[in-house]
DNA sequence: TGGGGTTAT
DNA sequence: ATAACCC
């Protein structure tokens, strides 16, 4: 590697180990060595290992897998709230390592290592180079060449897996898989192969290895349902077929971009950045229901809905200046395709928000059933099987520099009013502010 | 298939 | 507003 222009990357995919069940077993430790399973509604969304061993599937029918498995033990997974929680502590513990965290659902989070490692290699004696070794497992055993700058720094990568893993262990309780590789799509994939709670690295001689060993086109991450099937017209199944087939025929049927992205992705390469994921850009919770047919069933569901996340919006302190309400319709087969209306919400409402005192669900439970209204004619039959409230568009309260006296003077950003707790407490002031 | 998320069009 | 992707 030419000094100075390091193109190449040290990326990881930390992948926690059924992460939802995890979860339980920390809150509740009577279920840990137990077959247990994670259900929401009438599936089991993920179990442990016990459960996995005795047959038990992610996303199988409850039925079934009281059937595979009559022990198994069920907690409702419905509420996401600890879930969410523990998800944000391991994104928050990682980004100690580097700030440049990407998190992907609740379970799995990017790591761009690259300055990390440089940062390490440069304050170590050469001498000590002969000493280095790797932490966990090697993709294909290939063996490391000490006089290989890609080999030395992917191996510092792993090691710094194992010090992130030895960390989410420690302080959360949690366990969980890394891969260590060049790029995204090559970390995740690779992260995969030793389960569960073990690291893989990949070197660059065996990244055409790893992505021959998919079986399928739609295993590769990036190529979901839709594109698979439309691969599958043109007769495209496998990793190789992708990468043998003429471009411009790719580009015809699937547009330029996305052509040119997965025919990239079927040789291994990814150049997309590790995107810092910060405070999440919208909240939303839903539930799904046998039927809604009535205004007065879907006012109380939307309540429901609208009261949790209020309280979550509240403890994120920033406002939300979009509503959107998300409908499903019941269908007898087409691919369950929802339906939304959103509008801004009005700003002395926004106002209110946080502030715990004013009433601040009426008028919003009346805008989400004006929205409702514009989506379902209630004076016609209708059947729905989800509503979904969804909070986007969030900002800061304002751009109110820390360090000035409005910063302490604002009520609403130099105390929390709203967990009632802290009622009271003001914001630390901190030297280093002004 | 649940109960979430993201980005692109 | 929808459609695609991810878990």
């Amino acid at each position: 590697m030419p000094a100075g222009s390091s193109s190449s990357r040290v990326i990881v995919h930390v992948d926690l180990d059924c992460f939802y069940a995890q979860v339980e077993m920390i809150s509740n430790p009577e279920l840990k060595g137990k077959p247990l399973g994670v259900q929401q509604k009438y599936l089991v969304v993920t179990c442990n290992y016990e459960a996995r061993e005795l047959g038990v599937k992610k996303l199988m029918n409850v039925r079934d897998a009281k059937e595979k498995c009559p022990q198994l033990v069920l907690v409702n997974g419905e509420d996401l709230t600890r879930y969410r929680e523990t998800s944000y502590k391991v994104t928050e513990l990682l980004e100690e390592f580097s700030p440049v965290v990407e998190r992907l659902g609740f379970d799995e989070n990017f790591v761009d290592l690259t300055e990390m490692v440089e940062k390490r290699l440069q304050r170590l004696p050469s001498d000590d180079v002969a000493a280095l070794t790797v932490s966990g497992h090697v993709y294909n055993n290939q063996s490391i060449n000490l006089h290989d700058v890609l080999h030395i720094r992917l191996l510092v990568g792993s090691q710094i897996a194992a010090e992130m893993r030895e960390a989410m262990y420690n302080q959360l309780g949690l366990t969980g898989c890394a891969g260590v590789a060049s790029n995204k799509l090559l970390a995740k994939l690779v992260s995969g192969i030793f389960k569960p709670n073990q690291q893989t690295v990949l070197l660059p001689e065996s990244s055409q290895d790893l992505i021959h060993s998919l079986k399928h086109v739609k295993e590769m991450p990036g190529i979901g349902y839709k594109t698979a099937k439309r691969l599958e017209a043109l007769g495209i199944s496998s990793v190789h077929d992708l990468q043998t087939v003429s471009s411009k025929i790719l580009e015809k049927e699937l547009g330029i971009p996305i052509a040119q992205r997965i025919q990239k992705l079927s040789f291994g390469e990814d150049n997309s950045p590790v995107t810092p994921s910060g405070p999440p850009q919208s909240f939303s919770e839903e539930d799904s229901l046998k039927k809604c047919s009535s205004e007065v069933e879907a006012k109380s569901k939307i309540q429901e809905l609208l009261a949790s996340l209020l309280n979550r919006v509240c403890q994120d302190g920033r406002k939300p200046h979009t509503i959107r309400l998300i409908i499903r319709r019941y269908s007898s087969e087409k691919h369950c395709s929802r339906e939304s209306r959103q509008c801004s919400i009005p700003s002395h409402i926004i106002q209110k928000l946080g502030t715990g005192n004013y009433d601040v669900m009426t008028p919003m439970v009346d805008i989400l059933m004006k929205l409702f209204r514009s989506m379902v004619n209630v004076k016609m039959p209708f059947h729905l099987t989800l509503l979904s409230v969804c909070f986007c568009n969030l900002k800061s309260l304002n751009t109110t520099k820390k360090g000035t006296i409005d910063y302490y003077l604002t009520p609403s950003l130099s105390t929390t009013s709203c967990s009632g707790k802290h009622s009271f407490k003001m914001k630390d002031i901190h030297m280093e502010d002004f």
